[in-house]
DNA sequence: TTGTACGCGTTATCAG
DNA sequence: CTGATAACGCGTACAA
């Protein structure tokens, strides 16, 4: 009575469940007529074949595993837009699991993923991770996998990354340009690729415009950002020291948030007192207090490119040579939280 | 070269598949010492059971599915983090579908899901769905579901709601009490349950404080506010009215956003020329300019209590008795976009 | 205490 | 053109 199968199919029909399963193949050795009765009867009886079998026959599952940080995060969600859009088109189905930036249930997640065989892996790696030799040896086993945003810092991965450190210049070099001097980079933990990719280019522009870089006013958020008391800590070391920032830049989502969160608390004056600018996704930037500038990636982009080269990866691997990173260009939008344009009074 | 399987160890081990099996379930009947050989030696390789061999086995995955409007939506991913908390803790996973606000895709979830053999299934309608057929046969077949947020108006299912409809009078008593008398009520498609409780809550306190319920000042949003357009279409037609209004409600994440961004485009002073307030988990509410009044949900509970129900159901189905509505109270966070308190100038 | 055989749903192989 | 059988990985009834 639950589901029916290509036995009561066959029993109903009187046919043997191979033949039923050639006709539904539309195979060209069964003759037409039996082919249409076949058809017909799978059709009125609504017949789907189970997909559980057919993952335990040959382990194949036109699913791909996904394993991110978070996804109560804008630039995670968006991402994942990006991936959905690629593999429905394609026939995958997309399965999610949250790391919460936590290694071990990254382990976890990753082990689930692989016994579910999951045709392949798109990771972005979580905060804590400093061990990947969980993906290597997947990796090893023949199991494609594509990283994006968090990636390993190795060069044997495929990889698709926002240009964090061109990013993370113009963020850095804006900021310069409205008058600000010293500023800050709140971030993530320091082994995580996009840390020191966005911290190089906030480094860089620093240097270019003859700032001497000053690592005291870099803060690194050990669960980037998840730990609401993580950014107010760091927040507040940056206000109490002797010569407090005129500005911020924070790395993340999170940061970003919660960052201004304090200095709203605070009461301190974006961008008179302190210009504020973040590299986030978040989609409601401009109805801030005030408007966020920010460096946007171009989320719904990397999932989706992300995604053809797994796909490509699972049905020609052949066809990919060699491991390439991608790199995708970030869009700097520029609001009242840098330029400080006179908001009327309300 | 892959993963290991039970009959790998017994071919190592010169032994029978049943009785590495049986070893490995700790059952009684095996010899202490091959028991110890047998979990060495699986502990060793690193074997983890096939699950979608069990699945194909007893039909049963350890496995509940999710079908939601959209992740990239505060209040939904609120609820995906209560909804994992509890399932992992009991050795449950989650997958995750969205249907985007389509009927269609929500078929097409329905369909994969049961095909992949889920457990159970923790449903909110998109805003296109007004036929739940292909729910009411599953659960003739004995599959539990329990609906959230977004339910069926039929009696003969599990629910979790907020209750919206207190929620709704809140909300819309708050804005008559800071003075405001002609209130728009921005909102989902009819059919939606959401979105008649809401829109009850809104009624009633209009009627209890005096003032006539007017029709064209409620406006629905086919798509929920998906589409960005009808959002603009909405508020404008608001504003052109003779009358505009004075005050707007706006019933969910998308159509706060939305509606408050034309606003802003449009210049208008909040709350003195309109007031504003949402139905909204956003987080970053108090961010905004000004700061937004919001009926907050409380999302976490509701993903635990639905998966807590639904794991129950599952599990114990005999111990359920009849169909339950939970109800869950709301919380008015009351900011600046409904009092107005003078804000510093910046 | 251990081993053999079967079934879950499907397809590939081989035989007819 | 069609049917019988094995196999994917596992658990268990039945046999020894």
């Amino acid at each position: 009575m639950e589901t029916i199968t290509i036995k009561d199919i066959a029993k109903a029909l009187n046919l043997s469940t191979s033949t039923v399963s050639r006709a539904l193949r539309n195979s060209y050795e069964i003759n037409p007529e039996t082919k249409r009765l076949v058809m017909e009867y799978a059709e009125k009886m609504n017949y789907r074949p189970n997909p559980i079998a057919l993952s335990l026959k040959d382990s194949k599952s036109r699913a791909i595993g996904v394993i991110i940080p978070e996804i109560a995060n804008y630039f995670f969600s968006q991402l994942i837009n990006g991936i959905e859009s690629i593999a429905y088109n394609l026939g995958y189905h997309v399965v999610i699991f949250q790391s919460h930036e936590s290694f071990e249930r990254e382990l976890a997640n990753t082990h689930y993923l692989v016994s579910r065989k999951v045709d392949g892996l798109l990771v972005s790696l979580s905060s804590l991770t400093t061990d990947i030799n969980h993906f290597e040896e997947l990796m090893e086993k023949g199991m494609p996998i594509v990283f994006f945003d968090r990636v390993p810092q190795t060069d044997n991965t495929h990889k698709i990354i926002a240009d964090n450190f061109e990013g993370s210049y113009k963020a850095t070099a804006h900021l310069i340009e409205t008058g600000k001097r010293r500023i800050a980079h709140i971030t993530s933990p320091r082994y995580l690729s996009i840390t020191s990719e966005r911290l190089g280019g906030y480094r860089k522009a620093l240097e270019d415009h003859g700032i001497v870089y000053d690592e005291s006013y870099v803060k690194y958020c050990h669960h980037g950002g998840m730990v609401t008391s993580e950014n107010e800590e760091a927040v507040q070391q940056l206000l109490d020291m002797p010569e407090p920032p005129d500005a911020i830049f924070a790395a993340s989502d999170r940061l970003t948030t919660g960052c201004m969160a304090v200095l709203v608390k605070n009461k301190i004056r974006i961008p008179q007192e302190i210009g504020m600018i973040g590299f986030t996704n978040i989609a409601v930037a401009q109805l801030f207090n005030p408007p966020l500038s920010a460096v946007v990636q171009p989320a719904l982009d990397m999932g989706q490119q992300a995604t053809e080269l797994l796909i490509q990866l699972i049905e020609n691997p052949k066809r990919v040579s060699g491991f390439e990173t991608r790199c995708l260009q970030t869009r700097l939008d520029i609001r009242q939280s840098t330029t400080g344009e006179i908001k009327e009074e309300i």
